[in-house]
DNA sequence: TGGCTTTACG
DNA sequence: CGTA
DNA sequence: GCCA
């Protein structure tokens, strides 16, 4: 699941190079696989709406009912106080589009292949959120930068909402002058008002109701950007898990940049820098609108004085200077290349940079020494770079239940990693498979990846992991020192062959006991920082528990907690539940 | 100013 | 130690 | 690089 954050900023900065990239989503015909869609019918002709419905349908989208199970909201009005209307303020960080850019954005390939190709292009455009139903509030919506350097002229695809939208920022828009400025102690104000501080964070809920008798309405004349209050249920937290982190956000362009200087600490050897870029970009990723002001930024947890001055050199300039020299830089482009490569990191890459080597080639005609593992994502890493649309993760799930079903009926089987979390393209297949007899699950690695071989799909094994399933933690489990060869979660990470199209995948099997699968699911969805943030959490936020994917653990006792699902792990360990889709962080 | 998630494999 |  |  780590490899897949890899390979899309790899793609991404392929595409700034110029490099064709080949996506296989763009051949296929499902392209909104697993997309729930809600249709705001109000307003649109029944035989548009017919035709909406057919063609989300047929690329693979569901259409929901309720806009708040909704990962994208359509629309034919174009008036946003009108849309509001037809919103609960739930939906805060849905993105809502118009239903013109949705058949434009469906119809015409080349648009569709940059959209799903790389989040990059996508970007969102300035918006609001004001008190629960008021009219003034402003959705998000999606507008598509083609051209990259220049993302303050994005092209509006979608018309009606540029022209709306352009009103709406100039102006206040339905009380008084804009003449009085608010206090600048008004905003923060608000933020501290529903503000959770990290210790004491419960549950969801006192966020809200703190800024339920708080909403200052004397201040509306104010000036429009600056006095419009967060969103309440906003956290400014720093642990990740506390908040959501959807996978299209109100921030796209600014996130883009500092990932790209996130990615050059990361392969300078700079991790500790590198986390803190991860910590900011993770903190944008959850703000529930575009940051607008230098000093707003200041104030999310995770951004400091020197990425603040980034932002707000972006604010002005329309990017990062350090960002653009970032991708004008070839070295970057190298070892960011030899880094994609299984098996290979920082290190090495930087290594295999100071030797002089500038290609795949020209490692693989070397006379290095390589260890097996590199020399297999070598001999893979045309097949590894290419990525899976979902229909494609789809067709190995069911040449996995097919193996499970010869091997050990009754098994059950959920894909994880960026799949689960709702991603358009995956760089890997991550899976977790128990089986509700817990004897069931001792031999199972061994015996699917034998059936598999048999079957001819696996080429290689790059990793192999053999767990074993004794139950009960010892007490000495956390004497330093102390080996624990048990409570392991059997993995077996391998190049798998897809049918379909030929090629091969990386795929990574884990087998957990039927007691920890929920663990086993929740360690292995990701993403990586939302990881962190959990054990952070359990660690230094509420103290007391440790969570790995094989258990949760009491620290006091050292004892596993049983737990049936992934929401009862949130609850012990007093979290709002983040939905998969939502831990994009 | 210390600490930044976690743990096993090669 | 570097990597997943 | 950020923060408790």
């Amino acid at each position: 699941m780590l490899r897949s954050d890899m390979r899309e900023l790899y793609s991404r900065s392929l595409s700034i190079t110029g490099c064709a990239m080949s996506v296989s989503a763009g051949q296929h015909p499902l392209c909104l696989s697993g997309l729930r869609v809600h249709i705001i019918e109000t307003k649109m002709r029944e035989n548009r709406l017919q035709r909406l419905r057919e063609l989300l349908g047929g690329k693979g989208a569901q259409v929901v009912k309720r806009a708040n199970e909704a990962e994208l909201v359509v629309t034919g009005l174009t008036s946003p106080a009108r849309i509001a209307k037809h919103l609960d303020m739930r939906e805060f960080n849905i993105p809502v589009v118009s239903a013109d850019w949705l058949c434009r954005y469906i119809c015409n390939d080349d648009v569709k292949e940059i959209v799903l190709a790389s989040h990059a292009t996508i970007d969102l455009a300035q918006y609001a959120v004001h008190g629960q139903g008021d009219p003034t509030y402003i959705p998000p919506s999606i507008e598509v930068s083609l051209g990259e350097k220049r993302p303050l002229e994005a092209i509006y695809v979608s018309s009606e909402s540029e022209n709306e939208r352009a009103a709406s920022s100039k102006r206040p828009r339905t009380m008084g002058p804009p003449s009085e400025t608010p206090e600048p102690d008004s905003t923060s104000k608000t933020w501290t008002s529903s503000d959770v501080s990290d210790g004491r964070m419960t549950d969801g809920t006192d966020g809200e109701q703190s800024y339920d008798h708080d909403t200052d309405t004397e201040d509306e004349g104010a000036e429009y950007d600056r006095d419009i209050p967060l969103d309440p249920r906003y956290k400014n937290v720093s642990f990740e898990c506390c908040r959501p982190h959807p996978l299209v956000h109100h921030n796209m362009e600014l996130v883009t940049q500092l990932q790209l200087i996130e990615r050059k600490r990361e392969l300078s050897g700079e991790a500790r820098n590198a986390l803190s870029y991860r910590h900011a970009i993770s903190a944008l990723i959850s703000y529930p609108r575009a940051v607008k002001t230098w000093k707003e930024a200041r104030k999310i947890k995770g951004v400091g004085e020197k990425i603040a001055h980034m932002i707000r050199e972006f604010l002005k300039t329309g990017s990062i200077q350090e960002a653009n020299t970032i991708k004008e830089d070839t070295r970057f482009h190298v070892m960011n290349l030899f880094a994609s490569v299984y098996g290979v990191g920082p290190s090495k890459a930087r290594e295999w940079y100071n030797k002089g080597y500038r290609s795949i080639a020209d490692v693989q005609e070397s006379e290095e020494h390589l260890p097996r593992i590199t020399q297999v994502g070598l001999e893979m890493f045309d097949d590894f770079s290419k990525k899976m649309a979902r229909a494609d993760v789809e067709e190995i799930l069911g040449i996995l239940r097919t193996t499970l079903d010869d091997v050990e009926p009754g098994c059950i089987i959920e894909p994880v990693g960026g799949y689960r979390r709702g991603k358009p393209l995956s760089g890997d297949c991550d899976v977790v498979i128990t089986h509700p007899v817990e004897s069931r699950t001792g031999d199972l690695v061994g015996k699917l990846v034998d059936n598999l071989k048999l079957k001819g799909y696996i080429k290689h094994i790059m990793w192999f992991g053999e767990g074993s399933d004794k139950e009960e933690i010892s007490e000495l489990k956390l004497l330093p020192g102390r080996k624990y060869s048990f409570d392991r979660l059997a993995k077996a990470f391998v190049a798998f062959l897809q049918p379909s199209t030929n090629t091969y995948r990386q795929v990574d099997l884990i087998i957990a006991p039927f007691s920890i699968f929920p663990c086993a699911v929740l360690g292995w969805s990701g993403s990586k920082q939302f990881e962190r943030g959990l054990r952070d959490w359990c660690k230094r936020g509420i103290k007391g528990y440790h969570f790995a994917s094989h258990g949760l653990f009491d620290r006091r006792t050292n004892k596993r907690v049983d737990v049936k699902s992934e929401k009862e792990i949130f609850e012990i360990l007093k979290l709002p539940y983040i939905q998969p889709t939502l831990r994009n962080a």
